[in-house]
DNA sequence: TCTATAGTTCGGTAATTAACGAACCATTGA
DNA sequence: TCAATGGTTCGTTAATTACCGAACTATAGA
């Protein structure tokens, strides 16, 4: 796995972007980020299978909502805040807002 | 059809929504209804069959993103403003405003 | 009552998705 | 060089989704 492509700015779409997020396994992802910063694929508390795990990190990543940057063996995935920014202005924060205020609803998921 | 179920606010769901406003055709209902007001499905302009047309527009009911209103033989669409600023504040605003200022980026899909 | 209109539901097909374990690749450190 | 660790990819299976046309329901109006 050498090349790990990540959309330009530009071509971000809206669609693909609400859809990688309206999943409760990759919001919870997002908002771990959020919370804790740049951080490995291992640190993540989710109850899935690893090989799943890297599918969603690859759905987030292909949708441009993270960016993962090699480091040794580990990835670490970081939110592409301002790229999101620029061309959506206010979503990131309004879905990591909403989910972090309500977190408790998303536990039952 | 008698029953139209709408869920209350209190249970309209993050992930839920933001899969609604996932999809193209779906984003182009909600965005016609933004801006031109409460109408009926006959109206919209979508290159669907009416059968798929009337199935997008349960989705965002059930979602919670839209209220349907029976008047004679007609539904009449609104986008459950209120509601999802309550739950979700500033997510609608976001979405909406992103979706109209990139027209010509979703006229290709 | 009959017809037209608005919309939903049903049934079917094709495509996509979601998840997993097993096998694999790459890097680190012994 | 070998083993361990961190992640990805592959192959499979099961479930979901998307879409359509045909048939249906309900209301309005003649």
């Amino acid at each position: 796995m050498k090349l790990l492509h990540h959309p330009s700015r530009d071509d971000l779409m809206l669609p693909t972007v609400l859809y990688a997020l309206s999943d409760p396994i990759r919001l919870q992802i997002v908002s771990q980020i959020h919370q804790g910063g740049e951080q490995a694929c291992k640190n993540f508390e989710v109850s899935i299978a690893k090989s799943t795990f890297s599918q969603h990190a690859r759905m987030l990543r292909e949708a441009g909502v993270t960016h993962t940057r090699v480091v040794g063996t580990h990835r670490l995935l970081s939110l592409r805040t301002e790229d999101l920014e620029a061309r959506f202005p206010g979503l990131l924060h309004a879905v990591l807002s909403s989910y972090e205020s309500n977190l408790q609803e998303h536990l039952s998921k």
